[in-house]
Parts: structure tokens; sequence; C-alpha cells
DNA sequence: ATGTCGGTGTCTCACCGA
């Protein structure tokens, strides 16, 4: 089964390069943040189109959440993360594709640091927390995958001295990473690539691309019972370099039957 | 501080969030 995760940036926007590269790397499952639209204005027939059924959860002009299959129907068990601090907000959809449980997330970017969107992205982290802990105590095979707005470590940071005060890198929320990932959880494409640079975004701005100044902040979290079956992982890169791309790439991980 | 995007309403520009 292959799994992939995108920030999309934009899913109208963006859908000429969605399609090309779902008909290209033809993941099985995708989740895919910031639709920036309306549950309206979803584009479900044009992904039906290529052989992908989707649930999804929009707002108007930000975040918003969906998860698409081409293995079968995407059976939703959770629409919202219980206790979230402003449930308006679309940024988590919870399903079963394939026998497996899939938690497709959308953390908070939470700068400009100090400020409510900050402690929004705290308290949001504290409640991903406390529910994970409960899809690990279950026993479940379960994927938590998305833009978790994190760099893990400074490997995972082109420049770490020039990002230390930032919302993705300050020691408060690496240590909330850190102890979500203790709970029992494997960073699937770190375990895989223990001493590779990988970045999965690059700012539009400052030719950032060009020049691979990146950050990895989009993972895919596998729960103990299915964390033997990972048998590749990577980050479709090129996808960055197409016309009208996202700032983000797909990030995909392989696992065995 | 800067830069560049997508989406929306204030609507062919100005804003917000990232």
């Amino acid at each position: 089964m292959k799994i992939a995760t995108y920030n999309v940036n934009g899913i109208n926007g963006r859908l000429p390069v969605l399609l090309r590269w779902l008909a290209e790397a033809r993941p099985d499952v995708v989740a895919l943040q910031e639709l920036k639209a309306p549950d309206t204005k979803f584009p479900r027939l044009a992904l039906a189109d290529a052989g992908y059924e989707a649930i999804w959860h929009g707002q108007s002009r930000w975040n918003g959440v969906a998860l698409l299959s081409r293995i079968g129907a995407p059976v939703e068990t959770r629409r919202g993360l219980p206790g979230d601090p402003d449930p308006a907000q679309s940024r988590y959809l919870e399903a079963a594709i394939g026998g497996v449980l899939f938690g497709a997330l959308y953390l908070p970017n939470g700068n400009p640091r100090p400020g409510p969107k900050f402690e929004y992205k705290l308290r949001w982290f504290d409640a991903l927390a406390a529910h994970a802990a409960t899809l690990v105590a279950s026993g479940a095979p379960v994927v938590l995958l998305g833009d978790f707005n994190v760099m893990p470590t400074p490997r995972d940071v082109y420049k770490p001295e020039r990002w230390g005060e930032d919302a993705l890198f300050v020691p408060a929320v690496r240590d909330a990473f850190a102890r979500l990932v203790a709970q029992g959880w494997t960073d699937a494409v770190r375990h895989l690539h223990p001493d590779a640079t990988i970045y999965t975004f690059w700012e539009y701005f400052r030719n950032a691309y060009a020049r691979d100044a990146g950050l990895r902040i989009d993972h895919l979290l596998l729960s103990p019972s299915i964390a033997p079956r990972l048998i590749a992982a990577g980050v479709d890169r090129a996808v960055r370099g197409w016309d009208c791309s996202s700032d983000h790439a797909p990030v995909w991980i392989a696992l065995s039957a």
C-alpha cells in the first residue's frame, strides 16, 4: 500500500498539479491539507475521474483536510480533533481504508510567536497527543499523517540557527512533537533515512527551492502495530519545481501487504 | 524586515494567513 500526504495550498488552484501527480505517483491513499475551499467547492468529480473516492472537511478561505483512496471508499470515523480549542478550523479527519486507520491533520502554524496563534498551536498539540494516545492504546494499525508544522530536529532545517525563534522550531514545539512520537509512533521517513537531508517544504520567496533552502514539516507517523510493514519512504521533490506548484512537495511511504 | 503565493471580499486591488 502506497500512502502519501500533500499540503496542496489551495485544492482548486492546484488541481492540474494534483491530478498530474496522482497520475504519475498512483498512491493508494492520500491525505491533503490546506484545501482553502468550502465543502461545496471540493473537486469531487475531477478526483473521481482520476480514480479516487474522497472525504473532505473544508472551510472557506483557510485550512481544510481530505482523504483520497483508490482502494475503496474511506469509511469516516472522526471529523474534527477531540478537544480542538477552535473547532471552527477544519484540521482533522479520520477514516478507515484498506484495514488501516488514517488520521489526516493540519497542525496550526503558530506564527507570530508569542501570541494567541502560538498558544492555539500548543493547545492543539495537547489535544492531538491525547487522541493519539488512545489510538496507540487501541492496538489498531494507524497512520497519523499531514502537515505538522514542526521541524523535529536541526537536521530538518536548512539553516537551523535562523529558525530558533520561529513557531515551527522553538523548543516547546519540538518537545511536543518528541513527546507525541515517544508514545510509540515511528517517524517513517526519518526511520528509513536517518542521516539524509530531507525537506518537504520550500518557501515561495527568496528562490528557496532552487537554493534547496527547505524544511521537513510534513510527516507520516506509524503506530506500533503497523510500523513493521514499512518498506520504503520518500519525497516527490520534483513536484515542487512544476509550474504553479504548492510550496510543499508530496511525501509518501510504502507498506507491505 | 524581506519575499511570493491562493483565496476572498472590500471585488481587477487590498487584505490575510502561511
